[in-house]
DNA sequence: CAAAATAGCCAAAGCGCTTTGGAAGTCTCT
DNA sequence: AGAGACTTCCAAAGCGCTTTGGCTATTTTG
């Protein structure tokens, strides 16, 4: 059943169905609604190609998935994805994912944008000054980032949590509880999230006229294997530390394996919290040591982002509006006063 | 630049330079290559909207994203697009995620059927007699299952490891070891992979004379804690299980958490093999005891799942073949003969 | 009451490709 | 040399929608 089919057991154009079927004024709304009606009747569903290829508009959203045999996708974006697929459910909205080589991902943002494929895009993990940004501003497409970037003599619209806030706020709770020697085992310091939790972490220190050595902040990419060999180092230190703030729960779960294996204890020589970014499958209160953690829920995120990248198609949002989440602090067993 | 303006510029008609660009036969040689060439040196990409539209091909594989305030998507999932987007960037596929209901998919798989919105479709986490399978099959669209299932009177492609013979050999290799009183901590039953699991174990007590009992074997949501709670239930029996069988690393995590609450030792008083499926960031080997594993990369999985959709699009593969992928055993410190 | 505005509808022209049904020109064969 | 068979190209008709530009009644306005 298509629009010809249609108008003509109507009796009418094509033009007119068309118009009464997207909502256009110049129709008479008796025979909207008799346009309506039939078409319901019969099922039809206008062809997205069709419309595509006459209006340019294709009812998707875009995600450049940047792969490679050395490429790991963030075990986050399945997560993140719950929420978006959530909202464009309701909205009928698909998602495509477009794989890019890691290292050249512009011409695939390039081909989606000429071709047309998705009336908007997000972008995710920014850097500071990320090329991604500059080239999708310029392409003109509708965007939001999840995430901040740095650096641009232009704003964006994007969705971040306060991960500077949040990690102020638990190297300061430590800090008050008497630490002195805090460690920060961080997740790749090239990413904008990292940035900005090094400086909350900083920024707590500097309060009470501490510092973060330089041999006590680790980068590393959020595996469990890494946040046992950051922790590992930092603990076999003639000085080691007290307090670890850590970036991720997967990499925390390293953490505890190495403060047993060199048979310390949780929060008896190591106060430890982390960022929880509210998995389903891995929670912080399960924790051998209940860990206390700074929580956002990355999945509200991806529903909000949806929600927002719609509402830049319809042109219901315009400009480059910002968006901070705070970040609650939820504390659990895992943090204690400072050992003497 | 359209293929009106590429034609009007080599002087020729739109018929001949599609036919060359897209190697019909009827076409010259000389006159190929000049289109080739204009072609390439004006960066001339067709439209695949119009493309779309003139051939009801879209250059797309689906996936109907199951969604839901309750619903969980599986973290094995990102994994496996890995794989998949791999193969797919490669071959300038991309891949659209229709999220739909989860409890009503079927109006998704129709939609993106009748629309023409993808080539092909693959189907993960298939259960016995899955009505999505059959819906797939009548509808005519080439697909490939990810996994298996069972009780259609028909054959399909799809592409599954042999979970039966992986659990086969984990129980027989603890049976060996004497172990007479096995465990079996599963994943959701309804799910194919679960059954063939809990077949394989069976089937190697079985050959032994001995039997699954009906409380050792659980059937949880693949989460940290259900692996917990399982473990737990098991270990404080008044004959506890000497060794346990579990279907993912994420409920062995928790399997070891129990352990160590009860204050019992692996592989002292428990013997624990798990299924890996090859996550970046959660290495059997780096758990507090090497965990033995069944090992099968689920990325690779991905990869060639795109590889067989994409020749099914282009005619090179059909009919119903299945492939099945043997499963290694690695063992490793946490399987070790049944205490006295 | 004539002129102007408005409401409601339609025919037809795109959107940019593929494919059908020829039509020339060239070769081959008797 | 003329008939048949290729080879190589083209004009035009889709694919199914949206949108432009008009056209006819009907209503409003001065």
């Amino acid at each position: 059943m298509n629009l010809k089919q249609l108008s003509h057991m109507l009796s009418l154009s094509q033009t007119t169905v068309s118009r009464a079927l997207n909502g256009y004024p110049e129709v008479n709304e008796e025979t909207r609604r008799r346009v309506m009606d039939a078409a319901k009747r019969h099922g039809y569903r206008p062809n997205p190609s069709a419309r595509r290829l006459a209006t340019g508009k294709s009812g998707m959203i875009g995600y450049v998935l940047p792969t490679g045999a050395a490429v790991d996708i963030d075990p986050h974006f399945v997560e993140f994805l719950s929420g978006l697929g959530d909202y464009a459910r309701a909205h009928e909205l698909d998602l495509v994912l477009s794989p890019a080589d890691a290292d050249d991902e512009e011409t695939t943002y390039r081909r989606i944008v000429a071709n047309r494929q998705v009336d908007a895009v997000y972008i995710s993990s920014p850097r500071p000054a990320d090329k991604r940004l500059a080239l999708v501003n310029t392409l003109g497409i509708p965007f939001i980032v999840h995430g901040r970037s740095e650096g641009f003599d232009f704003d964006y619209p994007y969705l971040d949590i306060d991960n500077e806030g949040a990690f102020h706020e638990a190297a300061r709770l430590l800090v008050q509880l008497g630490h002195k020697r805090l460690a920060l085992i961080n997740g790749n310091d090239r990413e904008t999230f990292a940035i900005h939790r090094e400086r909350g972490v900083r920024r707590a220190l500097a309060a009470s006229g501490l510092t973060l050595g330089e041999r006590h902040i680790r980068s590393v990419t959020m595996t469990e294997e890494n946040g046992y060999r950051a922790a590992r180092r930092l603990l076999e230190e003639a000085e080691p530390p007290t307090a670890i703030v850590c970036s991720s729960l997967i990499m925390a779960l390293g953490v505890v394996r190495a403060v047993r294996d060199l048979g310390r204890t949780i929060p008896g020589d190591l106060s430890l919290v982390a960022h929880d970014d509210v998995f389903p499958w891995l929670r912080p209160e399960n924790f051998p040591v209940p860990l206390s953690t700074t929580r956002s829920s990355i999945r509200l995120a991806g529903a909000r982002v949806a929600e927002r990248l719609a509402a830049r198609i319809s042109g219901l949002e315009e400009g480059a509006r910002g968006e901070v989440w705070p970040v609650d602090l939820v504390v659990r067993g895992s943090v204690a006063g400072a050992p003497a």
